[in-house]
DNA sequence: GGATGACATAGACAGGCGTCGATGTCTGAA
DNA sequence: TTCAGACATCGACGCCTGTCTATGTCATCC
């Protein structure tokens, strides 16, 4: 695969959707449900500069530093995270298109 | 848990969301990570009358009968479908102000 | 009452997932 | 060169999940 994130934007409502896009869009809802990858993704995008230093994440939590890098690594390869190596320091940011891409589901099944 | 549903409207940036809002919301994820119930949830949602029976459901997939119940339970328990029964048939409903809790995570994450 | 059909439940199995401790890799400083 | 720190990877463990077959429950029709 060569872009999950790329998967969009076919409302739950309408018309239905196809397996093929089930299959495309199911691996971004995984990679967001989990408590701890949400919060994660939660941090990150509230993160005054857009992106988050792994070192600050790891004290966001309770678990160790291991179980941190295998959830960022669950969302940089579900395509919902960049990754950007700076010194010794690895910083995340969110995909705008990815969040996107997953927000299209719901867009028009909730008129508000 | 009384209603899993009621989770609501955190968008994942703005103000971090708390370890017990990313506790009730993942749930709801989890139970739309899976591409035969998103199939499941696109097919009754765009249903002409916004129900769906099982037996029709059942048609749309190649698998078991028993299976297809399954993911129906598991998106009845999170809160995301209603479900009612009439004679010998059942009908599925989707609960909007479940989806609208989910879509309340990417509404203002994601500004048109 | 008995048969049929719609749907749910139970039990079993393989595979995936979240977490951990231990170890590896790379960078910057002494 | 050596050391320390930041982060990733590995291997292992228990648990959860998706699927199946078999069976149960309930409503309808004869």
């Amino acid at each position: 695969m060569s872009d999950p994130a790329l998967a969009c934007c076919t409302p739950l409502s309408g018309t239905a959707m196809s397996a093929e896009q089930a299959e495309q869009v199911a691996p971004l809802l995984k990679a967001l449900a989990d408590p701890v990858r949400l919060r994660l993704m939660s941090l990150i995008a509230s993160s005054a500069s857009g992106e988050a230093c792994v070192c600050d994440l790891n004290d966001a939590f309770d678990l160790t530093q291991a179980t941190i890098s295998h959830h960022l690594k669950v969302l940089h390869s579900a395509g919902l995270l960049d990754r950007e190596k700076r010194g010794v320091w690895v910083y995340y940011a969110v995909r705008p298109a990815a969040l996107r891409a997953v927000a299209g589901l719901f867009e028009t099944a909730v008129p508000a």
